[in-house]
DNA sequence: GTCTATAATAGGATAGAC
DNA sequence: GTCTATCCTATTATAGAC
């Protein structure tokens, strides 16, 4: 087996960590191969194009998420309040205080009038981010409620990411975090 | 008076949709030249550089929410529920609503790690959104948490827009904007 | 699997005629 | 104030040697 300087996992994390920054549309290849320290044309041989990465590193973030995240709200051994806490301080290491804020948020944002490819992936992740939420209210809240909480807290957090990043100032996303707590109190 | 095809207005309008919706990296100056109806060299005859452009249509959006928004709040013929609807209703039709969101929210995920000249106005605007919404707010809160409501609602109607515009389902914008009314209910 | 070289195009920006 | 022409650089992507 042949050394590989740079793995295509190594590629992948390091280019999450640079387009979650800069977006998808400001970061360039060549910038990106300094980033993973290979050549721009190594990117090719990994994947098809531009489009192709972004893809793989968003199905990437999403397999974590079902993977090691939304298991949390199937956990017997949690009460509601722990459930939320340690689904939400799982999203923060992945999503919230890591540089760049949430991939997913900004990819939505940025590329929703001008890039469908990536729109399903992304509305999946919401989706299966939104129902965690849910099925861990639905302990104290009726199904419907439970929705209309799960939706909200999504939406204080995207936006206290937003506010956080603007101001340089992590309480945004800490007071979000302590609402959604909160709310099951 | 010679006649102008495309006044600075008009361009600063049009310039502002097309952005609002494709983001700033994305929008190339022949794509909005095309847009505005006028060549790509004639941007450089109202503003210096692409950049310059961005501060022109970032100052305008701030100014006239400053002008014509920020001003309700101090509406002293309307109740506190009614001052919320209005505010929210006009922020509605420039931010909300208008295909592509909120351009200022846009803005910050998208250029707060590469482009620092917009941070400042970017800043000042949700400074004085949050502000403006305390101080209805604070006719029956005290103004801590009147402030924290106030961002909560900043929060919750910007990860609304997002959930929005990747669902194409205006519902959590709308369910947002009642949340706002209804904790002074 | 990794490299160099390069094609092809799109991007921002300027010069100068009218 | 508006146009054509053009420069320079960056960008995505490919070809082909090793």
């Amino acid at each position: 087996m042949p050394t590989v300087k740079t793995s295509r996992e190594e590629v992948l994390e390091k280019a999450t960590r640079m387009i979650r920054q800069r977006g998808y549309a400001y970061t360039s290849m060549k910038l990106l191969a300094e980033e993973c320290d290979i050549q721009p044309s190594h990117f090719y041989y990994y994947f098809k194009d531009k489009e192709d990465l972004m893809m793989a590193i968003i199905e990437n973030v999403l397999n974590r998420f079902q993977t090691h995240i939304a298991i949390v709200a199937e956990d017997t051994a949690l009460e509601p309040v722990e459930k939320i806490d340690k689904l939400l301080k799982k999203m923060a290491k992945s999503f919230f205080y890591t540089e760049g804020g949430c991939l997913m948020g900004n990819t939505v944002l940025e590329t929703v009038y001008w890039q469908p490819r990536f729109l399903g992936l992304l509305q999946q992740f919401f989706r299966e981010f939104i129902d965690a939420l849910k099925r861990i209210y639905q302990a104290k809240f009726t199904e419907k409620y439970a929705l209309e909480l799960a939706e909200q807290v999504v939406q204080d957090l995207e936006g206290g990411i937003m506010l956080s990043l603007l101001y340089k100032d992590d309480s945004y996303i800490i007071k979000a975090f302590l609402r959604a707590k909160k709310h099951l109190l």
